[in-house]
DNA sequence: TCTGGGGTCCTAGGACCC
DNA sequence: TCTGGGGTCCTAGGACCC
């Protein structure tokens, strides 16, 4: 626990939509919405969006009369582009200090505790005007002594237009009055459940919750809410993540297409998902001690539901995906029941460790000492080479009935030569 | 017709052991 | 009538994040 701390937080506004933009201006001024997988629910809007009083998860078919009466436009999520923006807008903001954490694939967290003797608020500045000057995208920038209070200046300088971006909470004159004016769901750790706890309570803005009893906040919402509480206060108990620690678990999963009900593409798709577990696994030099395969119904929908998992304990930890998919094909055969219509399917990777780690064992050849690590290289080079999945299993499938989604996907600007703008003079 | 995907952390409670 | 106690490990479930 530290008093002399300080952070910003950096946060690209509105990320996705603000990617589509960058690549076609004309859609400057205008409401756009990007969906999720499969076309199904807006998951990022532009602020003209957000005017318009439609929020963050409502289903695309909900909004078609508003789409067409205000012109708004829809993308299918682009992740392509999307995750290289991420990463140049990353490598500028590792200029201003080595001392960051990526946060998510749109925020970052700096630690400014060094630099402490600037004007914070002119150095955020600059930093904002950097980002936007060789990106395109506009972001802003939070600072206070603890990582929550950064998210939460954050959150006002999005909020208040007169404040251009930068809000510096640290030492604030009004601060008391700024965090009595937000409620307490506008925390970094507060979620839906707790923020109705709350309120129930009666703690209803963020200065309530900074005085709550600190025992009765333990109680309800364990040590990761008091950590919150110290937080909000001043105390900084949650530290830069800074070296990237390894996953505990990989998950695969996405909702079909169309409804699928034959146990034939259910496995093309948990081969196709098993494919994909392993070859993240491998990126981590990883291997894995345990798979787990669902299955689900659509729970939306008024006909028969099923749901299924099992898990399947490796006898020797592995990154080697013919001997996930054999796992993964057996454990769907036991879960599979015939006569339901199937929306998801998904392949978890658990009890991961490093593949240095992998015991030996006298009579049986390991994934680090016989051929096969040799040969998931080779694959993984070549599809690193050639573009994704060019090299792949039979048990994919040609059809791929199950297949998502994505209809009103833009180009991979930035990472597919023949999707390059082109420049008309 | 159409409702996302991929993660993390914490706790309670059961199984098992001595 | 009496029927321990404590430690550890594991798992499921609930909360959160983007």
């Amino acid at each position: 626990m530290r008093q002399d701390e300080l952070f910003a937080l950096v946060d690209c506004n509105n990320f996705y939509a603000a990617c589509e933009r960058v690549f076609a201006p004309e859609l400057e001024g205008k409401p756009i919405g990007i969906l999720s997988n499969n076309d199904g629910i807006i998951v990022a809007l532009s602020d003209e969006l957000k005017q318009l009083g439609i929020n963050r998860g409502v289903p695309l078919f909900k909004i078609k009369d508003q789409i067409r009466k205000y012109d708004i436009r829809i993308f299918s999520s682009n992740y392509t582009l999307y995750g290289d923006m991420s990463s140049r807008v990353m490598k500028i903001l590792s200029r201003f200090t080595p001392d960051f954490e990526i946060y998510s694939i749109d925020e970052a967290f700096l630690r400014l505790s060094e630099f402490r003797h600037l004007d914070l608020t002119a150095y955020a500045r600059k930093i904002k005007h950097v980002v936007h000057q060789w990106t395109g995208l506009p972001v802003s920038i939070g600072i206070g002594p603890t990582k929550t209070l950064a998210k939460l200046a954050n959150h006002v300088a999005k909020r208040r237009k007169d404040l251009a971006g930068v809000f510096d909470l640290t030492d604030h004159p009004r601060k008391d009055n700024i965090l009595a004016s937000i409620d307490v769901k506008r925390v970094w750790g507060v979620g839906p459940q707790y923020a109705k706890l709350l309120h129930r309570n009666g703690f209803h803005n963020v200065l309530q919750l900074a005085g709550a009893p600190r025992k009765w906040i333990k109680k309800k919402m364990t040590v990761v809410g008091l950590r919150t509480v110290l937080e909000l206060n001043g105390t900084s108990c949650i530290d830069l993540e800074q070296d990237l620690d390894p996953k505990k678990e990989i998950v695969s999963s996405k909702s079909f297409g169309q409804p699928v009900t034959e146990l034939k593409d259910l496995q093309e798709a948990v081969n196709s998902y098993c494919i994909r577990a392993a070859q993240k696994l491998r990126e981590e030099k990883q291997v894995t001690g345990q798979i787990m395969v669902y299955v689900t119904t659509n729970r939306f929908k008024n006909e028969p539901q099923y749901a299924n998992y099992e898990f399947y304990k490796l006898p020797l930890p592995t990154a080697y995906t013919p001997d996930l998919l054999q796992a993964a094909a057996r454990i769907l055969k036991n879960i599979y029941r015939r006569g339901y219509k199937y929306k998801k399917v998904g392949v978890m990777l658990s009890e991961i460790s490093p593949e240095v780690n992998i015991p030996p064992d006298l009579f049986t050849p390991t994934y680090l000492d016989d051929r096969r690590r040799v040969i998931m290289a080779c694959m993984d080079a070549i599809n690193h080479k050639m573009g994704m999945n060019k090299l792949t299993y039979a048990g994919v499938g040609t059809v791929q009935n199950w297949k998502m989604k994505r209809e009103m996907l833009t180009p991979h600007y930035t990472t597919r030569w023949q999707d390059l703008p082109i420049v008309k003079a």
